[in-house]
RNA sequence: GCCCAUGUGGUGAAAUUGGUAGACACGUCAGACUUAGGAUCUGAUGCCGCAAGGUGUGGGGGUUCGAGUCCCUCCAUGGGCACCA
């Protein structure tokens, strides 16, 4: 590693230290932070005679850890394009936050017992020092905190907004819930008339309106954990049991908020034809919502005045229907269930009962079942079929209720054979009475009327036969649920609601916000719900009132903060819409995959809620959208050596194992060679190496007892060097722990305590993983400790060299080097490590400009297209060429400091500066580089006279002519038959064809 | 099981429209300058081969004058969803 100097240049790079030549990073990113900080000039407003630009990061939640270097990739990405926009002449809205309020803070101060807020403020304070070590371009006068009161007042009230709307299915859009109290008023409505809605009490109004809210009050399951007294998270559950401390862990029912987002589905679901987000994300939001199409099916229920709806995509398969299946919570289980059934069903409902609140033990699935002694009638051939219950229907998806045709689906089949069901074959041959078959290509048989049909042609003409006879009808179904709305948890929203009368009434705007009152206790309240119910001088508002106890979501917050971007201050409104009419849609917005369904969504249906509500003029709030990739750590592990006894079961051998038994570390390559090639018992190994040991000897007896196995054992990324174990910076590590430590190295010698590697050419090798960036993995890499070694500039530039940003990579420093290495020749352009400044006025070459406007050209494609990667390669290419012509020319120079710009900015306004100063002068006030304007492309400078083409001969590359671009294909193909390596390789043999694309090839055919 | 994405040198990767595969870097090797080099510069570097040449983008097949790119099929890795009717 380059050894740098307190002031962070290179320390070779310079000739005299900190003389006029040198590249001195440090000092010109700390100047120019400085000053842009203090000049503002990364304020933007909200009008301009320029066009708008939005450019949007993913705001972080400001986690204890801090930031580490996959954060910023993405920062990085956004900030290049912000900058670029500016420099492209447009007003560029790029602001950054905090998502604040959250779980981990909470959780946190259930441990620590320190206020989320007090937390969470010191988390934000690290956050914002290392991302203004990285020279971003953000606005930070328009910063938002979404636990900031001045913020979720807004937050409530937009909330506020969906509680008084509902959903107008002619319309298709939200309205306010007055309209529908005046209908209600004046009209009634399918199930009351005006007249009885005015008789109704305000409760009975109350309640029927709630059916109808946009953010409307029902009873969920929750996942209860009566050890913690607390409502989990499903990833806090796994297999039944608490993540934490493995409690039993149980479904409650709870009063929970919901948004009403299924009415939204399908809007959500076209509103995707006019975003561009990737495919992926596109599909993964697609398959959330989930839309089937297909027909509701009535069947009448032999001797019983009940019938069954059932929904199926397959209406084709009718006739094949040998059994129905209704989920074990069906309303008409009960109802139909035959005397003689009764005991068995029963039995069931017990079972899946228990099944239930235990959270599933998922992988093994058995198949279970009770059959209910009623028989349903199918509309088309009056045939009896069984009704039975199972857990595998789910009451929540279409009606709770399935036909089962075992012949075309692979679980209705397995539970015929399970049940000894008879199964019908509607298709053939294509069913081998082996297993089901799904298919839609297969020729329809003992299907009455469907008979000889295809059975995709079948679909259409069964449905038109449904809808006719009345026994059913076409449905849309989607999988999406309503979404949870609320919390039982502290660090989060209030609800501006208060109960009377166990009716839920907004709080009057003008007491907005509700402020989260101070807690020190933040255990949760009685029978579950979240810690706000143990303050009852704040929960109980006198004559039976009650505040609501539940916080919001975390994605409240986030749903709605880049419209807060526009206008963060403005205390009358979320955002004035004059402003947000200008700022409109955000244009780019780039974060991580792992929003893909939750934020991006209900960002979206906020955006389409206030977008009915005339409260905003869009109804998609991101044009675009750039996924960026992860970056993974890159975790270390060092081997070694412990003993394990050596007979199955002989427990108490362990005792003889003396302990503690020392630690031996073991380099990967060398222990693999030794086993694998050698073929040497890993014990044998040890007793060779064990002799070394003075202070710790195990007799050739004693060694009975051992085995040993090679142990992996993560090490901190930062002591090693690449894959090089530094072994005194490990010794030291962890306070000592491996202090004494043996190292057998890669040659097999063996470094034992207190000895230097000194002379011994030999390393220690580590093993490699890429997982996950983690504290508890000591894989993290903190940007800082980067900058501080290459600079802001180098940091900015490597992480858009490692790849394209979409993709997902491990972070690696090797490499980095390059980086570094092209800005300090960047920099030799203008200054000489001897000579001092070299950059000088004269006029430019053609090949220079040629040069120069090459790069242009690149850059600008590369930049639009977010391929960053080959951006930098074109700068280094660019580079390159300039050195080779030793060109110092201002004409060149001061252009391509202007492409740079957004990469590298300090650099770019350091050097800027020396050009358009005095030498003696160059910290005069001239205009930042950052309001330059883009070079424009001169492409005069990039014609070509003459090609030199790749020629073939039978599609197989031979050599390369120079022709001119004006020759004809006549001469074209004089010039290549003439060509002594096309005669050779034509052996004497005639030309069948010659191939000539014009600008791009000539293939010779013989 | 279903859906999506990705497979290219020792490494990160490039090839934007079907047209010279491996740009640009890292690493490695050789050399220059130097008291020194972990600075800087020059050259080499997919694989096999002394060379001529052959071969090469996960495997197999296809379309085409021409395929990393398009089609079919299989395999591997990563991600998402999962008794979804």
């Amino acid at each position: 590693m380059t050894e740098i100097n307190k002031e962070g240049s290179s320390q070779v790079s310079l000739n005299g230290g900190d003389s006029d030549g040198a590249y001195n990073f440090r000092k010109i990113e700390e100047k120019w932070q400085q000053k842009w900080k203090d000049s503002g000039i990364y304020k933007v407003a909200n009008s301009s005679y320029k066009p708008k630009c939005y450019v949007l990061d993913m705001f972080p939640y400001p986690s204890g850890a801090g930031l580490h270097v996959g954060h910023p990739l993405g920062y990085i990405a956004s900030d290049i394009y912000a900058r670029y926009k500016r420099l492209k002449g447009f007003n560029v809205l790029h602001p950054m936050g905090y998502d604040s309020f959250g779980l981990p803070a909470e959780q946190y101060a259930l441990e620590t017992g320190q206020h989320p807020a007090v937390t969470t403020e010191k988390n934000i304070e690290t956050f914002r020092s290392q991302l203004d070590n990285i020279g971003f371009s953000f606005d930070w006068s328009r910063e938002v905190r979404t636990s900031d009161p001045k913020y979720y007042k807004w937050t409530q009230w937009i909330f506020l907004q969906i509680f008084n709307s509902y959903f107008c299915n002619t319309e298709k859009k939200a309205l306010p819930i007055s309209k529908l109290i005046d209908k209600y008023a004046t009209r009634g409505s399918k199930y009351f008339t005006a007249e009885q809605w005015n008789g109704y009490s305000e409760k009975q109004q109350q309640d029927i309106l709630m059916e109808r809210r946009l953010a409307f009050i029902a009873y969920g399951e929750v996942n209860w954990c009566e050890a913690l007294g607390t409502v989990l998270a499903n990833d806090e559950v796994i297999n039944g049991v608490s993540e934490r401390g493995g409690h039993p862990v149980v479904k409650k029912k709870m009063r929970q908020w919901y948004l009403r987002i299924t009415s939204y589905a399908e809007r959500l679901l076209q509103g995707l034809e006019t975003v561009e987000f990737s495919d992926a994300m596109k599909e993964m939001q697609r398959n959330w919502i989930g839309k089937s199409e297909g027909a509701e099916i009535t069947f009448n229920i032999q001797r019983s005045t009940f019938s069954l709806q059932v929904y199926t995509t397959r209406p084709d398969t009718i006739f094949g229907v040998d059994f129905m299946v209704l989920a074990p919570e069906h309303d008409l289980v009960n109802q139909i269930t035959t005397p003689e059934q009764k005991e068995e069903i029963a039995k069931y409902l017990e079972y899946t009962k228990g099944r239930s609140e235990r959270e599933r033990l998922a992988e093994v699935k058995s198949i279970t079942g009770a059959f209910t002694g009623a028989y349903a009638i199918n509309p088309f051939d009056s045939r009896e079929i069984p009704i039975w219950i199972s857990e595998y229907v789910l009451a929540g998806y279409g009606t709770g209720a399935i036909m089962a045709v075992p012949c075309g689906d692979q679980r209705d089949f397995n539970f015929a054979k399970h049940f000894n069901i008879p199964i019908t074959n509607i298709i053939g041959d294509d069913y081998n009475g082996e297993e089901a078959n799904p298919t839609k290509e297969a020729v329809l048989i003992n299907s009455g009327f469907l008979n000889g049909m295809l059975m995709k042609d079948a679909i259409p003409v069964v449905l038109l036969k449904i809808e006719e006879t009345g026994i059913g009808k076409r449905k849309v179904n989607y999988k999406m649920r309503d979404a949870g709305f609320s919390r039982q948890r502290y660090w989060g929203e209030p609800f501006p609601i208060i109960y009377k009368d166990g009716v839920a009434y907004a709080v009057d705007e003008k007491h907005l916000p509700v402020e989260l009152p101070h807690v020190e206790i933040y255990k949760s309240g009685p029978e579950g719900k979240g810690p706000l119910a143990n303050i009852h001088e704040w929960v109980d508002l006198g004559s039976g009132a009650e505040r609501e106890t539940n916080t919001m979501p975390g994605y409240a917050g986030s749903s709605w903060y880049f419209l807060r971007y526009m206008d963060p201050h403005n205390d009358a409104a979320f955002a004035d819409k004059k402003v947000t009419d200008y700022w409109n849609q955000v244009d780019v917005y780039i974060g991580g995959t792992e929003h893909a369904v939750g934020h991006l969504l209900y960002s979206r249906l906020w955006t389409k809620i206030l977008f009915d509500l005339d409260l905003i003029s869009f109804d998609e709030p991101f044009k675009k959208l750039l996924n960026q990739g992860m970056i993974q750590g890159s975790s270390r592990l060092v081997f070694r050596f412990i003993p394990i006894p050596v007979e199955p079961g002989g427990y108490e051998l362990i005792h003889k194992i003396k302990y503690p038994f020392p630690f031996i570390f073991v380099s990967i390559n060398y222990y693999n060679k030794l086993i694998d090639e050698m073929g040497v018992d890993p014990r044998e190994v040890l007793n060779i190496y064990l002799k070394n040991f003075s202070s710790f000897t195990i007799s050739e007896e004693e060694l009975e007892y051992y085995s040993f196995e090679v142990y992996p054992l993560r090490v901190d990324v930062n002591l090693v060097d690449g894959v090089e174990l530094n072994i005194n910076e490990f010794r030291k590590w962890r306070n000592g722990e491996y202090a004494n430590a043996t190292f057998i190295l890669e040659d097999g010698k063996v470094l034992s305590f207190g000895e230097d590697l000194g002379e011994v050419k030999s390393k220690y090798i580590c093993g490699v993983e890429t997982e996950k960036m983690s504290k508890s993995k000591y894989n993290t890499i903190n940007p800082n400790e980067i900058i501080n070694k290459y600079g802001a500039d180098t940091f900015r530039m490597y992480e858009m060299f490692l790849g394209p940003v979409e993709q997902s990579k491990p972070w690696d420093t090797k490499g980095i080097e390059g980086i570094h290495r092209f800005l300090k020749k960047l920099w030799r352009l203008f200054y000489d490590d001897i000579k001092g400044k070299i950059w000088n006025g004269e006029k430019a070459s053609d090949a220079e400009l040629k040069v120069l406007h090459k790069t242009i050209k690149k850059i600008e494609e590369d930049t639009e297209r977010f391929s960053y990667n080959t951006a930098v390669s074109a700068f280094m290419i660019c580079v390159n060429e300039l050195t080779d012509l030793k060109c110092h020319k201002k004409e060149i120079l001061e252009p391509l400091l202007i492409l740079i710009a957004p990469y590298t900015p300090h650099i770019a306004e350091e050097l800027w500066h020396h050009l358009k100063g005095s030498p003696e002068n160059r910290d005069s006030e001239e205009v930042s580089i950052l309001d330059a304007s883009f070079p424009k492309l001169e492409p005069k400078y990039l014609v070509e006279a003459e090609k030199e083409y790749p020629v073939s001969i039978n599609a197989k590359m031979r050599t390369t002519i120079k022709i001119s671009l004006d020759a004809s294909a006549e001469e074209v193909e004089k010039i290549v038959l003439q060509n002594e390596v096309v005669q050779k390789w034509m052996d004497g043999k005639p030309l069948k064809k010659l191939i000539y694309v014009k600008n791009k090839m000539i293939n010779v055919l013989v």
